[in-house]
DNA sequence: CTGAAAGCGCTTACAG
DNA sequence: CTGAAAGCGCTTACAG
């Protein structure tokens, strides 16, 4: 078989029809699979792709098709503190995710409320979907994207009541974590520091927390349940407070709450977990790097990511999916609570 | 004037030369600025496309074009420790400044050395041109894309001599904070653990250390020099050895030895500044967060992302770019060294 | 099971 | 300064 390609420049479909003899559309049909083709001209097909080193230029498949074979994925740029990792593993998840099935991932950048890049890739039709790693409070990331017709896919709580969305049990992970609690320590002796209760993420972790009580019939100590906590301020009162009201276990929302209080702890000259216990509503590699390292709870970032990711491309791909997709959780007890 | 699209569907270059009795070729040349068109017809065209909100289709202009207006960055998917938010932080700029000039950003992740994403991507042919945050030991990305005369950017060394590369003034940051630390030590009291002295960042680091001691004109003291630190093990050994020598200033290569020093520390009682001081030469959030707060050397990640995606869109459209850029670093003296 | 031809929405040499 | 037409590399109704 003679090579037909000029040097230098990569193989098209045309290139294959003319080495076979046959023509483009029998070519196309052997690599999608659409359409009859006898095995025999597909095996040849098959053979001189390999041969002629061919691969479909996307773009050119893209514009036929109307498709993008691209996935949006809306990232904040201004997450704050250890958030980085989280958002990280789940955008590298999905991409993997993508790549297997030949899509690409498109990054698109969120600060704040500006949606600006998002818009962009709106308008250019650049992506045949958009995950939204974390919706804004108003819900304008759906509502814009839901304006172009284009499906998307949330991880976390979203506003709108028709999003197909991907999150993790964090009520019951908090219930989980507060019954091991009160396993080991008097209820009364349980404090509660969690950050802005608009975060639908503190009034689900405030439910577990709650919940816990509850099934163990123990009563909630109010007074040592502190929300809404948000200042390094109000911080250093509330773990005064806890301290003072001979507090032997505090619970904190989440792992920037909890590296707050360990420094408070620790300039007070209070030793975890002899003088007092601490764990955390979510977990990161500070806690458990910490000396000693802190119970936490741990949701799967990568997991999430991948989940949302298939959602995604069913969704594109006419297949539907379930609204809700809700992923389990780890606790990981370490010698914080011990 | 009337609406010539049809209810629902997205108006396109046809539309408008339709509304206006024009050619395509005209409504294209005067969007692009490409070839002469009068002043008052460049004028009608763009009343025109926003009253229709026009936007064109970029899976057609790049199918046209044979562009696709994409620039694909490599990003490690298996960084370890707290890393993640130095490639965040580059992505996101990244992002930024390729959306500033109307391109996306496809994401390429990298398992270790699997390149089979960075593969998928240039067999498409769906990225003008590739950012690399993190080369491999070996060039293997760079030859894989320079084989398929795709240009491209690194961040940090790159192995290949002809590749355009963007890094941090590692060196002389180390210089500069080791001279600092000169200045309130006696040269004899200071130690260094650095980590694999396979990785050139870590020569640098040497490189700057033994530099500001050269300047000085004191001598280093090697038996307080530990090179190719890697496992906890060795560097609890380590920094025993360090307080056995009576060292009073310890510097670490990356936070992630400093976090483990600083641990190593707690438990032995020793407390920071008093007994010992600390710097370290890379910043990270837990460094600036841990109590006290730890002396660091920070380069700035967005910063180099933006100016690899500048440079990596000059190269894309023609203008020529240095094959060096070198950023500079922000030293953070902080109370560990106080 | 196979093919000729139209079409996806732009850009751009070529001709005026 | 402007336009008719070809072309980018695929897919897919339509006809056989």
């Amino acid at each position: 078989m003679t090579r037909i390609t000029a040097q230098g420049k990569t193989a098209q479909l045309e290139d294959i029809a003319k080495a076979l003899g046959i023509s483009k559309t029998t070519v196309s049909r052997a690599i999608s699979g659409k359409g009859r083709v006898s095995a025999a001209t597909r095996q040849r097909v098959l053979d001189c792709i390999k041969e002629l080193n061919y691969s479909p230029n996307m773009i050119a498949k893209s514009f036929s098709e109307s498709k993008t074979y691209n996935i949006g994925v809306v990232v904040p740029m201004d997450n704050v503190g250890t958030e980085a990792p989280f958002f990280q593993t789940c955008l590298m998840s999905i991409s993997k995710c993508c790549a297997l099935r030949n899509y690409d991932t498109v990054v698109i950048g969120a600060e704040g409320s500006d949606l600006s890049q998002l818009r962009r890739v709106l308008e250019s039709r650049k992506a045949d979907g958009i995950i939204i790693t974390r919706p804004l409070q108003d819900g304008s990331m759906e509502q814009l994207i839901a304006g172009k017709n284009v499906p998307y896919v949330t991880i976390g709580e979203s506003t709108e009541p028709d999003a197909v969305r991907v999150d993790s049990a964090h009520k019951e992970g908090c219930c989980e974590l507060t019954a091991y609690l009160l396993m080991n320590n008097r209820p009364a002796d349980i404090g509660l520091i969690l950050g802005g209760m608009e975060q639908t993420v503190n009034r689900s972790r405030y439910e577990g927390f709650s919940k816990a009580f509850e099934n163990s019939g123990a009563l909630i100590p109010a007074k040592n349940v502190f929300l809404g906590v948000k200042s390094d301020i109000q911080l250093r009162r509330t773990v005064d407070e806890l301290l003072r009201a001979d507090c032997g276990c505090i619970i904190c929302g989440d792992d920037m709450i909890c590296m707050a209080v360990v420094n408070v702890l620790s300039s007070l000259g209070k030793s975890v977990p002899q003088d007092i216990r601490i764990a955390s509503f979510y977990d990161s590699l500070y806690l458990d790097m910490y000396s000693p390292p802190i119970t936490a709870l741990k949701f799967k970032a990568g997991e999430l990511g991948t989940t949302t990711a298939a959602l995604m491309l069913d969704i594109i791909e006419g297949r539907n999916a379930p609204a809700e997709t809700i992923l389990g959780f780890e606790m990981l007890i370490r010698r914080s609570t011990m």
